[in-house]
DNA sequence: CTGTTAGCGCATTCAT
DNA sequence: ATGAATGCGCTAACAG
């Protein structure tokens, strides 16, 4: 009885065997919608119970075709907004059943290796956060059907869905808010000027400083924390008047902030500082900062959405679809009204 | 030529029917330390490209019993320290052909099916940071002969290999450096009292101050910003004198600074604040925390080696093996001299 | 409702 | 060095 205990690998078979039934008996017990009266389902029950045995999703996907992976690329764990965003998807797709198949980019940079592997494993989607695909890459995976959904990044003429803040409008609205608030200095620390999120909140800033007539000048500051702190160093030691610089992110804005303190210069009194995402930390009583909030929920349900009906129904997806959903903005204490 | 590029799955037989060969050669062209010759190989190899041919690893993995992926279960990914740690992971794995199957626990609390599901998948290994199996889960693996490897948790009489930086040594070197400087007054806010990281940090700590006769007052920080802000709150505002908090880890420190300042209590003239961890937040000059360096690269590397060993030699592996790793004190500001 | 059969895509004998 | 045959563990189609 209990000398199963010892062994390596369960089967189907070896619960049929020692149950007097067919292999397939088993099995059925185990797929979900298959027909096998009460009274053995209970029986193979017990005895997968006793044995230890779990259908091997291995061999159920070879068959199926249904890996139930999912792919997740993903490069910049050290903004905080990703590895918040990667545990949402855990726990979403998780609940449908799914699994995910974890990857790390270097410099945002997908390898095709990393993920020509991912398909080896037939994940049965991919979702791509904060990186984008070579065009060579792109096709391969537009051939093989393969269902992805970029997250929080597009592509013009992108081949694939695509879910994203509606980064324009952001830009927008923060630019409109700043004048609102009396600004007439204003600067704009990016992130990779590559990138659809920053090129897009840029785009929308500028906008509607050009509707007022105003302009605004431009650093670098990598997405990251260094970046933007050494950005608002040169920016604050310039011989430019500023008085409210908009960071493409929130994880800059703090770069930003402990850059001004560092030289003296009071946050908002002397500049106001703006972020974008609204990362746990922009609340902390460090910084509380102003920023703009990313529906990240939304998002990710958008997402999910779009990947799981791709993969149910393949066949109706030559509509490339981009969701853009607008977030809102969170005033706390790093804007102030300069009039 | 092209038309196999509209085709779903190319397969090794697809291949080998094309090229007038079996389809064992095909597969020995992407088996390891099979032979094929040198021609017939590189026919192979351009076959497969052109048809976008590519071994399919579920199936190889049913064979051969090696699925290549190893799963990881983490619960606090708001913690700085742990998408770090994923991302290493992920990283030095990769290298090594493995992928990672991701699982997120809620509240810390690994759920049984999680895991089971993670057995079905066949992972090789699975690595469990800063969460506990029940015991009924370990007796599991166990059995199954899973090899399990602890990151930065372990237990009294464990079935499994852990590793961990020395939490008692850092903990008590804390508590000698504090007094060196000439604190008196010392309180400790811990994480979770039921974790072993938690709980060696405050051993260390209280062994340190035992020797030299002081005491200290204990609160609970929860392991997270706001609980420790909580928690400074409280200290700060009773009638306790106070001229040091170790935080057992980082990220309440930072709860703990912000608290402070909150209430106009100047850090460090009128408390020294100490972290646990060194994230990259700590050395953000809003915070310059003083506290103590893991070691994670070597703790990285310990895991992987012990996981791999366990996983390529499965039988001797009766000897559990726990390895503490020494870290280091990091000096920044948050500590004065109070002599 | 259940057993028999076939085959998913591949690695691995065993021949040659 | 290569081909033929076998089976990993499972689901699905087909009988009954």
């Amino acid at each position: 009885m209990e000398e199963w205990l010892m062994q390596k690998n369960v089967t189907a078979s070896d619960v049929a065997r020692a149950l007097g039934m067919s292999q397939s008996t088993v099995s059925r017990v185990f797929t979900p919608g298959a027909s096998v009266s009460a009274k053995t389902r209970k029986k193979v029950l017990e005895a997968a119970q006793q044995m230890g045995y779990r259908p091997n999703a291995i061999a159920r996907s070879l068959i199926t075709k249904k890996s139930n992976m999912i792919g997740i690329v993903m490069g910049d764990v050290k903004n905080p907004f990703y590895p918040n965003v990667l545990s949402m998807f855990s726990r979403e797709l998780g609940k449908k059943g799914y699994h995910l198949l974890f990857v790390n980019t270097k410099n945002n940079q997908i390898s095709d290796d990393e993920i020509f592997q991912l398909c080896e494993y037939n994940v049965e989607g991919i979702i791509i956060t904060d990186a984008l695909l070579t065009s060579s890459l792109a096709s391969y995976f537009k051939d093989k059907q393969i269902p992805i959904v970029m997250f929080n990044r597009y592509e013009q003429n992108s081949l694939f869905h695509a879910v994203s803040c509606d980064n324009i409008d952001g830009g927008y609205q923060i630019g409109k808010y700043l004048l609102t608030k009396g600004h007439r200095h204003l600067a704009f620390i990016s992130g990779n000027p590559n990138t659809s999120t920053s090129h897009d909140r840029k785009k929308g800033f500028q906008e509607a400083l050009q509707e007022s007539g105003y302009t605004y000048t431009t650093e670098y500051g990598d997405y990251t924390y260094e970046g933007s702190y050494q950005a608002t160093l040169r920016l604050l030691k310039s011989a430019l008047p500023l008085d409210a610089i908009f960071c493409a992110n929130d994880i800059m804005a703090l770069g930003a902030i402990d850059a001004a303190k560092e030289i003296g210069v009071r946050i908002p009194e002397d500049v106001s500082i703006i972020g974008f995402d609204d990362i746990d930390l922009a609340a902390w009583s460090a910084y509380s900062l102003t920023t703009w909030k990313q529906p990240v929920n939304k998002m990710i349900a958008a997402t999910i959405e779009l990947l799981l009906k791709h993969i149910e129904k393949p066949e109706q997806n030559n509509l490339i679809i981009y969701k853009s959903i607008k977030g809102s903005l969170v005033e706390r204490k790093t804007v102030m009204d300069r009039h």
